[in-house]
RNA sequence: GGUCGCGUAGCUCAGUUGGUUAGAGCGCACGGUUCACAUCCGUGAGGUCGUAGGUUCGAGUCCUACCGCGACCA
């Protein structure tokens, strides 16, 4: 710990040994019993559970670092912070990935059968499971692992189980026959969330029904053979084979006529009522629509309104069933589908093809065009739930940052529907039902524990349902199984609820908004105040970044060559709330510059400052007060207003603002500028009493930033705070993730310091800029003079005259009156009422200044000319609040004064 | 089609209730090798704040329309 810091910045030689000894120290626990008995405030986050299989991506990397910001953060003011960490066991995506695994020895999970299956998945869980907890650690996370926790768990599967059976005994869960969304490769049902819609370019056709006899219909085209017919459109002719009506709108005054009349269903043999229902848009195609009730949503509607046959032909694998006539059995739907077009055609039902763009959804885990199928499944009444999960937005218990969302939020509220929770998977949380076997029974049973035999007829054969629960039917209990629900554990009493939650925008349905309404349903609070939907990681070309296109970053890779804390940096400066972050992946350095960077700075700066201090404790501020200087009393008074600024910012979630504050005061203002005013200091060349002031001023100044960062930054920050020199007796946490947030104090607010200090800034910057625009080598040491010194100024050079000389390069300072130019140098009029003049003849070329001079002027006109035409404006001067009239002219009197001194300075080298 | 959001420097973005001479990072140009840092230091170029109206004493900020982009939901 005492040996000396590398040369160069080493993330990797710091961060690694350094996590470890948080963890073993046990900092990244928490207590229930502090809250419970010591009346400890808490803060908690739940950590988004990562499917198990998952290994870390950028979206992660960007949603676990604001996890730990804020957690590191809360813990550091005080708060009993609790950061529980987990995963998902994801149904559908890990059964796949063994599905994929046996599909490579050549192998089904039908042909290993379902109980092998799913040990065989249990064994890929364990070997892979813990994989994505220890990236995570690497970024820094501190979440208490003490409290993992896997949706599979037992007790999280009891909770699992305790909700459906009382949803069910509520009422709020039922089974039946309807319309799902039916992916053909998983072979399971889907929600409507999780069948993502895709704007597809496709084909719209228009068949034509022939009348099954003729009648009055003369306004109807005819067929070669004189038969007319309706034209109805569709986008997937091979259901035609299912239809079993044409409806009509019964204002629709071309077919009010003909309701009940019969058509020929083409290639079936089978004829159709046409029927009146209000969906059939008169404006859409022939004001005819084909109805299919087993596969398509609203045609089930229609059917059930009217008690029409469901004929399903289809098969779960997307192949015609053998329900369709013998050409169309077996036949895979999309082939089908042509053949269908085919046989239209050759028999003149053809009405035509046309472009269309429609939606299609699309299975969210593999990408297969989703089947609207007919078929038993499980379903959650969502209405009664969705209800006090709106009232709760509404009356802000929950708010959701960026605030936009708690519109969207609302919306799928508002207009919710049912939630199909049965997947025909071996992967997941058995549905806990039972179907009594008995002839004359039939029972259902619905059971906490597993029954033995049927509470209703005695008899012992019973089955369970086959299928398992959607995976977000666990997750959605997050807040509340993790913490122990149902049991009413101590870390339930004292971490319910939780109070962020931070993820990406793209579950805000799946899993956020059933979070709320589980947890107002089964604890009557919500699970969280506060819904922070991060930003998406985007490629420099602003496409999500994904597996298939290749264009994700490894956040190891970051890690391992730029450290944790680059990554984070570069994260959270990058993530304004809102809008998206965009990474090269092509190339990292340029990608983590702004992390990569700073850090650097960070560690070469502290490693300065160090050397410097030395080891002997230093004075704390208070005890040297009436030595510290100019640049103490501003240093502190930036910090002062970086800390207030800080504050706010992550208040409000805004972590880039924080981030941004912290970089400035710490790049533009500590190594710009205060250690290079402190240098000669440090070494004494003031005398003692300066320097001791230096050094609590220094130490004061790091140890607050350093504190301000530790959340973004926790590794270097750390690791340079806990080798400041220390004033005796002044306590000190052994590690900065466990010491205090850093008060802000009015006391240190010093406005005549940062007059001062920005008067001395500006006219450095004056001399360096003069000396870049006339080339004077660096090295040359040039000669000033100042006029009109005013006194902010004049304090300034009371005191740091010598660091003028150094960070300008300047060799005499001289005073005069400023009354006209000198020929031979370079003027300029300072903000601060200042005149700078250097006088270098050979240099300085006399046209340049002329011109250099004339363009400034015409500037300060142009501003001066707006000023005065607003005080010239009486609507200005009565309607403008006084104090911006005030400034307004004073503005305006600067900037005339300073307007016509230059002016008589350019007359002066004409 | 509905809802929402976004167009500010070459790029990615700040700009907190309308009021200092509109900022940052990256990139670019020029200069800089002893004395913390070339992952650095200094200086600089670059913006009629998408377009057109409107409200106001005053608009990057508020309103309307349009153009362009994006997201979500049908």
């Amino acid at each position: 710990m005492t040996e000396p810091l590398s040369k160069t910045y080493d993330p990797r030689a710091i961060e690694g040994p350094l996590y470890a000894e948080w963890e073993s120290k046990g900092y990244f626990g928490a207590s229930a019993d502090a809250v419970l008995e010591e009346g400890r405030d808490p803060y908690v986050i739940v950590i988004p559970p990562p499917n198990v299989t998952a290994v870390l991506h950028m979206g992660h990397g960007l949603n676990n670092t604001l996890q730990d910001l804020l957690i590191r953060w809360r813990r550091m003011k005080g708060r009993e912070a609790l950061w529980v960490p987990g995963s998902d066991h994801a149904g559908i995506a890990t059964q796949n990935v063994v599905e994929r695994q046996l599909a490579a020895e050549g192998l089904t999970r039908q042909e290993l059968g379902r109980d092998a299956f799913v040990e065989r998945v249990w064994a890929f869980v364990e070997r892979t499971g813990g994989t994505i907890f220890e990236q995570l650690k690497a970024i820094g996370c501190s979440f208490d692992m003490s409290r993992n926790h896997f949706t599979l768990d037992e007790d999280l599967s009891a909770a699992v189980r305790e909700v459906f059976v009382r949803l069910y005994e509520k009422g709020l869960i039922y089974r039946g026959n309807y319309i799902i969304n039916w992916c053909p490769r998983c072979l399971t049902a889907l929600s409507n969330e999780e069948a993502e819609g895709e704007e597809t370019t496709g084909k719209l056709y228009r068949l034509r029904y022939p009348f099954h006899e003729h009648h009055d219909a003369d306004h109807l085209p005819e067929l070669a053979d004189g038969r007319r017919y309706v034209v109805v459109a569709t986008t997937r002719p091979e259901t035609m084979l299912g239809d079993v009506a044409v409806a009509v709108n019964p204002k629709d005054e071309r077919y009010a006529h003909m309701i009940g009349r019969l058509v020929e269903l083409p290639l079936t043999g089978r004829t159709i009522p046409i029927i009146e229902d209000d969906w059939a848009d008169p404006e859409f195609g022939s004001g005819a629509v084909k109805v299919t009730p087993a596969h398509d949503p609203n045609d089930f509607e229609i059917g059930r309104r009217h008690g029409l046959p469901e004929i399903n032909v289809m098969n779960p694998d997307g192949t015609m069933s053998d329900a369709v006539p013998e050409p169309f059995r077996g036949i895979d739907r999309f082939k089908a589908r042509q053949l269908v077009v085919e046989a239209f055609e050759a028999r003149d039902l053809l009405d035509g093809i046309e472009e269309h763009t429609h939606t299609l959804p699309r299975c969210y885990r593999c990408d297969t065009i989703v089947e609207p199928r007919l078929s038993d499944q499980w379903f959650v009444k969502m209405k009664p739930l969705a209800a006090p999960a709106l009232q709760a937005s509404r009356n802000g218990d929950v708010r959701f940052t960026p605030e936009r969302w708690q519109k969207v939020y609302e919306h799928w509220m508002e207009n919710i529907r049912d939630w199909c929770i049965s997947r025909q998977l071996w992967w997941g949380h058995r549905i806990p039902v039972w179907y009594c076997e008995a002839d004359g029974c039939r029972e259902t049973i619905v059971a906490r524990e597993d029954p033995t035999e049927c509470p209703s007829c005695g008899g012992s054969d019973l089955r369970q349902d086959p299928d398992v629960l959607d995976t977000w039917f666990s997750s959605w209990l997050w807040p509340l199984s993790t913490l122990g629900w149902p049991d009413e554990t101590k870390d339930l009493a004292a971490f319910y609820p939780t109070h962020a939650l931070s993820t990406a925008p793209e579950i805000l349905f799946f899993w956020v908004a059933r979070m709320i309404m589980a947890g107002l349903e089964f604890r009557g609070e919500v699970p969280f105040r506060d819904v922070l939907l991060h930003a998406t990681v985007r490629d420099h070309h602003g496409r999500k970044m994904s597996k298939s296109l290749g264009n994700g970053i490894d956040p190891l890779e970051v890690v391992e060559r730029f450290g944790a804390d680059a990554l984070r940096y570069t994260a959270v400066a990058g993530a304004a709330i809102g809008t998206d972050i965009y990474l090269n992946y092509e190339n990292l350095e340029e990608a983590f510059a702004p992390g990569r960077n700073f850090a650097n700075k960070l560690w070469n700066a502290g490693r300065f400052a160090l050397m410097n201090l030395g080891e002997e404790p230093v004075p704390t501020v208070d005890a040297v007060g009436g030595d510290l200087e100019l640049a103490d009393r501003w240093i502190l008074s930036r910090l002062n207003r970086t800390t207030q600024r800080v504050d706010a910012a992550l208040e409000g979630f805004r972590v880039h603002e924080a981030a941004e504050a912290i970089h400035g005061f710490f790049w533009g203002e500590v190594a710009d500028w205060y250690l290079e005013l402190i240098k000669g200091r440090l070494k004494g060349d003031a005398g003692d009493a300066s320097r001791e002031a230096a050094k609590a001023t220094l130490v004061a100044a790091l140890d607050g930033v350093f504190r301000l960062l530790h959340p973004i930054m926790p590794f270097v920050t750390d690791t340079l705070w806990r080798r400041l020199p220390w004033p005796e007796g002044v306590e000190r946490a052994e590690s900065l993730m466990v010491a205090r947030w850093p008060e802000t104090d009015p006391a240190r607010d010093d406005a005549a310091a940062e007059a001062a200090m920005g008067a001395l800034q500006e006219l450095i910057s004056a001399i360096r800029a003069l000396r870049s625009e006339y080339d004077v080598p660096a090295k040359a040491e040039i000669p000033v003079e100042l006029a009109h010194v005013p006194p902010a100024l004049e304090s300034a050079l009371a005191v740091e005259e010598s660091s003028l000389r150094r960070l300008a390069g300047v060799a005499t300072i001289a005073r005069s009156d400023g009354g006209g130019a000198q020929k031979g140098g370079a003027h300029v009029l300072l903000q601060s009422g200042a005149e700078l003049f250097v006088p270098l003849a050979e240099l300085i070329d006399l046209d340049r200044e002329r011109t250099r001079l004339s363009e400034e002027l015409e500037r300060l006109e142009g501003l001066l000319d707006g000023a005065e035409r607003r005080l010239a404006n009486e609507q200005f001067t009565s309607r403008a609040p006084a104090e911006v009239v005030e400034r307004e002219r004073e503005k305006a009197s600067n900037l005339r004064d300073q307007g016509e001194r230059l002016s008589r300075k350019l007359a002066a080298l004409k």
